[in-house]
DNA sequence: AAAATACCCTAGTAATTCGATAGACTAATA
DNA sequence: TATTAGTCTATCGAATTACTAGGGTATTTT
């Protein structure tokens, strides 16, 4: 499961992309309609930040505004940024490679196929699915 | 990410499904074999008895067995129970369900959909793989 | 009776999640 | 310059989860 934080990152950044002028959106603003607590969506915004996808501007006037276009994010960047790896064995992620302590040998494991299987599905769906797709769904 | 419980308990029962003898296997064997902490598993195969997959045989010459042809227990089973909901979002689960407290309405959602695509994605592979099909991969 | 084995209970550590609180800093604007 | 609307930082805490470990009990076979 996507923890909370992961979810509302990505309501978020649906709602930034959303509001196509050019003003920056306030962090309240987002909480409010977003219903999301508005202290964490703080932190997680934060977050985004240091990712790189979005900017923000302080003082009056201030907030959050996308720095790459929607087409260029994708859904898997996002999770994988506040969620960690995708896959369910960290013996098959690829960004976040880890041998499985118990594990002799990746070749004859006999999860490890069957999971870059799953792997493989769900990154069809959420490497091609971009804020762009979400935005006008 | 799957919980060590739940890659343990699937490893397990490939072990136990491997020995197509009718001897029940030990704890302490599939302990050894599989690298699993010993107590950990105990609590693994006793969760895996309370769902009906395996049965038990105290005493000497005891241990644990399968109760269930293999090519009746889907992968998908097995991650349920000892992992809980396989999709992302408990809105868009189907033997986990619950409503998203921040959500307002699932119809207009723009997660909703997607995660539903990730779901079924998901699904396709690990309920269709059975225990039968990792012990002769 | 003795040995072998599953079963049960408890307790603890460590990490993660989801926030709450309090304030510091920054920039626009009146 | 003073005010105000914002982001930023840091810390804390309750609740949950994921293991790990110990010691004792019940049951079955020899």
């Amino acid at each position: 499961m996507l923890s909370r934080k992961t979810k509302y990152g990505i309501k978020a950044l649906i709602y930034i992309a959303k509001q196509d002028n050019l003003m920056p959106v306030l962090i309240s603003e987002i909480s409010e309609k977003e219903n999301i607590s508005k202290k964490f969506l703080e932190a997680i915004l934060l977050d985004l930040k240091r990712i790189g996808l979005v900017g923000s501007k302080k003082g009056k006037g201030g907030g959050y505004y996308l720095l790459k276009n929607p087409r260029e994010i994708s859904v898997a960047t996002i999770i994988r940024f506040l969620d960690g790896p995708i896959a369910l064995l960290p013996c098959v992620s690829l960004n976040f490679y880890e041998k499985c302590s118990d594990c002799p040998s990746e070749e004859t494991c006999s999860l490890n196929k069957l999971m870059i299987q799953v792997r493989d599905n769900a990154l069809g769906v959420l490497e091609k699915k971009t804020l762009y797709d979400l935005v006008n769904f």
